[in-house]
DNA sequence: CATAATGGTTGGTAATACAAACCATGTCAA
DNA sequence: TTGACATGGTTTGTATTACCAACCATTATG
């Protein structure tokens, strides 16, 4: 099975060469890789602390901690969830959203050289091969 | 430049999902991402210490301390550089390369569901063009 | 040969991550 | 409806990861 073997290895050397770039962008912004996860999904919704716990795979007492510290650096806010009591509901602020952006665009600067490489025809081909494999089972 | 931009978004997520699964699997077998790229480069080749930190992007201190870890668990093992003294060779004990053997195994399972949806034209598209979107500047 | 450069380790600090214990709020069943 | 259980978050404690600065040993260079 050598074919399915080929793409292993290179969905991995694919996915640290990616990772790097992310690190070391978000790093120069003082983010780690999970920080720019919270804020990715954070650009788009509003979430509550369970459900970014649940969807990047960590524990509810690493996301708290995470929260915390990106919200005393003045990047999210907690909220109260009118329906549910228990629940907090966490939102980015102006200075976070401002800070995704930039980093967005650092990484798309960043990438750039790589995915230069790549043909309009080829990079088309790409987007639609990853989204099959990325998409959760 | 919405072309570029889609591949951006495709090249990230697909960065998380798998760095999801790798992690998740290294987790199982108490392997960090980090230690799990230390044991893939180890795994075909004998090391320096600086090499290491360099290739991963890390400082040759946090090098030494993944070291320590995974030396006492009898994953690898530290070695004298005939030719120059200050140098450090690491390499890989038999109980590392069973390990690294397994991981590799389970991280195919693991992502084979993914890959699976591709046809043997599609899989062989997509390592063409990971190739060069990974290949380093 | 003195000095600089290189390769690694050590010690200090912060962030990340998990697990266990805990509190508050909701849900469900007898 | 109230007692038991479940759920959502936080707090505390510990290990790992990562950086920096300082340090020692060895090698290279003037």
């Amino acid at each position: 099975m050598t074919a399915a073997d080929d793409a292993l290895d290179a969905l991995v050397r694919t996915t640290f060469e990616v990772a790097g770039v992310l690190t070391r962008v978000g790093g120069e912004n003082d983010l780690s890789l999970t920080q720019l996860r919270v804020l990715g999904i954070l650009r788009d919704r509003r979430a509550r602390v369970t459900e970014l716990a649940a969807y990047l795979g960590l524990d509810k007492s690493t996301m708290s901690g995470l929260i915390d510290r990106a919200q005393r650096r003045g990047l999210l806010m907690r909220g109260k969830n009118p329906d549910d009591g228990r629940v907090v509901d966490v939102y980015m602020t102006p200075a976070g959203l401002e800070l995704v952006e930039r980093v967005h665009d650092e990484v798309r600067r960043a990438l750039a050289p790589r995915t230069g490489r790549l043909d309009p025809d080829q990079l088309d081909q790409l987007v639609n091969l990853l989204e099959i494999v990325s998409t959760r089972p």
